[in-house]
DNA sequence: CAAAATGGTAAGTAAGTACTTACTTTGAGT
DNA sequence: ACTCAAAGTAAGTACTTACTTACCATTTTG
């Protein structure tokens, strides 16, 4: 059926004939670029089929109006496609109960994303802030998810002594905190990095250093001799 | 000159008719909902208007362009008008090297500020994306202020031995991460707090407990039993 | 009270906007 | 070599957009 021949013109340049699959794949290409860089409000169709180089028809033929385009991509970038996969990031470290490798693979991992695939964050937030329902479901299938990876970690170490009492969920929403925002910051507010020019590596050992040695009761692999300094002023119940 | 008298049409509804000032304001109010909901190019100059209550050549009689309105809006909120001022909320804590009140009252503020005023944060977060020179400008005059300050405090800090040696920046941006994330995650992705609902107080102690305790060496006001327990891992040099 | 401001509008305009229709080109398979 | 479906387009349509013009109505003031 689809022999997938990519065909050259004499002059090096791709043929413009492409077969519905590529174009339609290629149209969702330069419209993520597009969005992602003006919104959905500040993107014009003419505009997509412009970078696409055919007429608007040919946008039209293959999403049928410009919101299932929009919802296509999203869909593609935060729910299918080359979505993030926190479990297999810390699988391993989880069971060995290797605090530091959970915290900082999972940062690792969310900055590498974050940096290879900038136009993701950018589309979140657009749709997020247009109240798009995909940006309710990237919520409800991925970030509900990792508080709950999280949380039941933090829990577990909480029981055995290794982590001191406090609400996993803010303890998750703080370490969350330092990634999105660093990353937010990279892609949006300082990509000149005048405030802070730091490899991803770095920036995830930091951030695991700064949270875990918040956390730690250093009861496990450490003498406990820090005991009973902290948890004042907490709203715990009795 | 201007009497500021406030007229009232027989049936208790204000009168229509306003100050030149007063409805130059009022459109500025009702735009600035409107454009935190929806972004500069989801707005149209006709919901401004009938927002309003007036035709929208009044809208153009104050505002010479739509693109001057959401300067104004962006000016009055970032910059001039009800910005935050963070030296104000710290000062006193600087000097008497209080770490704990210096970052909980830091947090407490901008959660607070957040919380009462959502726009403000939605308003920025689509500037910035459409790459508004305006949201560049909140960048310089607000947010490097913001890591001067605490950059400054925390060096001294660090020289007093009370925190341990680590780029201060990086120290700042896990803390405002935090801090923004929560915002953002309140008044963006989890306005019905499903994730975790918890007071701005609450949430301003337990960022301040985290990162103070993955900062602070505890050599000042704590016996200083746990000293090279970390450091593990950091790509320090030498 | 006439005149000059001032707050306000109805009804435009020209240039987009998303989306359609009716048609042409292309190339693989009998 | 012809066919025919699929890739592609030019030129629309109906409507919206930011912004204007020309005019009215209510005060304020000399």
């Amino acid at each position: 059926m689809q022999e997938q021949v990519i065909k050259k013109s004499e002059h090096g340049v791709t043929s413009t004939r492409m077969t519905a699959e590529d174009r339609k794949l290629q149209i969702l290409r330069v419209a993520v670029s597009l969005f992602s860089r003006k919104g959905f409000g500040g993107t014009t169709t003419k505009e997509i089929a412009q970078a696409a180089g055919v007429s608007e028809a040919m946008v039209f033929r293959h999403y049928a109006t410009k919101e299932e385009l929009y919802s296509a991509i999203l869909d593609h970038k935060a729910c299918s496609g080359d979505a993030m996969n926190p479990e297999a990031m810390v699988c391993e470290a989880l069971k060995e109960k290797d605090d530091r490798a959970v915290f900082e693979r999972l940062a690792l991992g969310a900055l590498t994303h974050h940096e290879m695939d900038p136009e993701f964050q950018r589309l979140l937030l657009h749709a997020a802030l247009e109240g798009h329902e995909l940006a309710q479901m990237f919520f409800e299938k991925f970030v509900l998810r990792v508080y709950g990876l999280l949380g039941d970690y933090i829990t577990e170490r909480q029981r055995d002594g290794a982590m001191v009492k406090m609400d996993p969920a803010i303890i998750v929403r703080s370490f969350i905190g330092m990634i999105v925002h660093h990353s937010l910051n990279n892609n949006l507010w300082d990509p000149s990095r005048r405030l802070l020019k730091i490899s991803n590596e770095d920036a995830a050992k930091h951030f695991a250093d700064i949270l875990l040695n918040g956390i730690s009761t250093g009861n496990e692999s450490k003498p406990p001799t820090n005991n009973g300094f902290r948890v004042a002023g907490l709203s715990r119940k009795k």
